[in-house]
DNA sequence: TAAGTCAACAAAATCGGTTTCGGTGATTTG
DNA sequence: CAAATCACCGAAACCGATTTTGTTGACTTA
């Protein structure tokens, strides 16, 4: 397994041109004391052999890898996450212009994340971690703290003033959900959430409760339904939250995943989402867009955040002050027909969905 | 930027137990000649002192990086692949067991692509590339062959005898789809695809044909789409081919987002896809069971697919030859709800949609 | 004109490992 | 009992760069 690549080395070049291979390395890292005359000299002779320093050689004796990691948790929820995809490649733009790497792993569960944090770090082949999907209580964070290691969080945690961050502002968006379901006429809206470990759950579910807050609704516990952040999870949730008493007519819901489950929910049992329901989900998901009604989302750009992160991992890496980069976004909405008026007073609905219910599910809307 | 992570090194660990390095070394890699007596005593203290070995200085020496490459491609289409997102979940999976890294990049055209292979290879970080989305005339594969850099192909190219690949049975899966159609009673099938420079789009398009041939049925170069893989390529391809003089009650798609977009098509001109027209994909995307109706297609274990590849260019690098490291797998059939018996003739169904798009497009199935 | 300065580069040390080469004392072998 | 073998491990070379230190001749300066 050894690959001994014919490459052409600093020695090669040194020995072509007739000097030292410390002057060929100064000409290559831009110092000043060469001659022009040896520098060109020795420039054409890179040209010439096609010389590229060799990463490894140079990390050993410069103790920086040039690479950047990003540890991916999968396993939970359905499959891979799609924003995921175009995070890491916000990011890997980001680091190409300036010739950085981006090493991935994978973990599927949180000990198997330290524990690839720690052989990355001890194998020293990253300089710097990405940390996503923060959670409240995050243990990665803690490590990396600890080891003073060098990392960016993309999402906050429960004290978030001691790092480097970028976030979307949970909060301020979900009242904003809030506050255009009110607008639109609903009262009782109901919040369809994710596990409250996940700070971003946590986050977008206080911000729901703040919208309340802010335009004098009364919050109703009832309302609040949490659930895996999966299509599934979104199904259960909606199921849970249409079959009160008195159910909401408005579904904000914290993923386009559960919004997803929630609108096959509804079509499941012949409630027109986008009218007898309304659900709004949150990730702007292009695929939304094809869903039948397409689905209203928050959107914030994934690629953008991979390259803002990156970048603030490398300023990070730089020296700059960590708790001087932390940055807040904030996510829009993207109106297409899962919103609007409600069609019918929460106890229609109600009764609406217990007829659907006795019978047998509703076909969907097929052979219309 | 500099990175003195206060790290113990092998010399820390000989000088602590008093022996040479190079013995702390021969004990690492497990080399025979060291008394049970000193290994105990070197292992203790590598415990103790919670000693890594770097593997930048290992790499250096051994020429060797543990840690594999893969450039993907991005900008086309909408977004990122799903698919691309599981199978870094596999692949990485399966280098986890090893030890082995993965080096991600992107690339947003042919050339950078190239570039971005050519500075991996020169710096020397990875010691063999995984290639995905290969084509007919895959230029990316011609530069490896020709620098006799390691590689496995997902995918195939016009020429697959001389190297390592593993690929889906294309033709034999289109074939299947051709016959599983006419099984329900389809006799004018329609093929929606993409571009044929990739090599799986020219083969799904094959397949197709062969399917046709094998079951006596004729062969109208009419139905026949090619568009760019994506929704919007998909509902175009839809509008095309159905509003032919004699359209085809059935479109099978060369992949879930063309059906995605086609079924939107069938939807907002009041077709029911699964009805009026049968869409089948390909992909096996988790969010086609959540369309209106759920999307039958093929499916593939991207995860799987990737695990797999990843150890085949283990194999490479451990010397095995490419050309005896080849597999082909076959995708089934999802069958949900998107399928089924024609409901009408070719020409009712052209009287169908004729008179629809004189109208206002169907406005979906809101409000029903 | 002797001493000090400077530009331009060579030589050597260094990064942290792996691997080769030798050397020592104990044990076999002839 | 001398010679060969062997187990065990120290010393040094090496991987391919960067960086420090030293050297040389030319040029200033006093």
């Amino acid at each position: 397994m050894s690959r001994a690549r014919g490459s052409v080395t600093i020695d090669d070049v040194a020995r072509h041109v007739g000097v030292a291979k410390g002057t060929v390395s100064r000409v290559l890292n831009n110092y000043t004391d060469i001659s022009d005359d040896t520098r060109k000299r020795i420039l054409k002779a890179v040209q010439e052999l096609g010389y590229q320093p060799s990463a490894t050689a140079r990390n050993l004796k410069r103790g920086r890898q040039d690479t950047l990691g990003i540890v991916i948790p999968v396993g939970h929820g359905s499959g891979a996450d799609p924003f995921l995809a175009e995070f890491i490649d916000g990011i890997a733009r980001a680091l190409d212009e300036l010739g950085l790497d981006l090493l991935v792993t994978t973990a599927h569960s949180r000990d198997h994340m330290i524990e690839s944090l720690k052989r990355l770090i001890a194998r020293r082949k990253v300089d710097g971690f990405i940390v996503t999907r923060t959670e409240v209580n995050d243990q990665r964070i803690a490590y990396l703290k600890e080891q003073n290691f060098p990392f960016v969080a993309h999402g906050r945690t429960g004290d978030p003033s001691t790092y480097a961050w970028f976030d979307i502002d949970n909060i301020a968006t979900f009242a904003d959900g809030v506050r255009h379901l009110y607008s639109l006429g609903h009262e009782r809206i109901g919040f369809l959430g994710g596990p409250l470990e996940l700070n971003f759950a946590l986050q977008r579910r206080d911000g729901y409760r703040q919208g309340l807050e802010a335009l004098g609704l009364s919050h109703d516990p009832e309302l609040e339904n949490l659930q895996a952040l999966s299509e599934k999870g979104g199904f259960a949730g909606a199921k849970a939250l249409l079959s009160l008493e008195t159910p909401p007519t408005a579904l904000l819901c914290a993923t386009d995943a559960l919004a997803i489950g929630a609108v096959q929910f509804c079509r499941k049992f012949g409630l027109a989402a986008g009218a007898d329901v309304t659900v709004i989900g949150y990730d702007g998901l292009p695929v939304g867009e094809y869903l039948d009604p397409p689905l209203t989302t928050f959107s914030q750009s994934a690629q953008e955040a991979g390259g803002r992160v990156a970048r603030m991992l490398i300023d990070v890496l730089d020296g700059k002050n960590p708790e001087d980069l932390q940055a807040l976004a904030k996510a829009n909405l993207i109106r297409r027909a899962s919103d609007g008026p409600p069609a019918m007073t929460p106890d229609a609905l109600a009764n609406a969905l217990r007829n659907r219910l006795k019978q047998q599910p509703y076909p969907g809307n097929k052979g219309e």
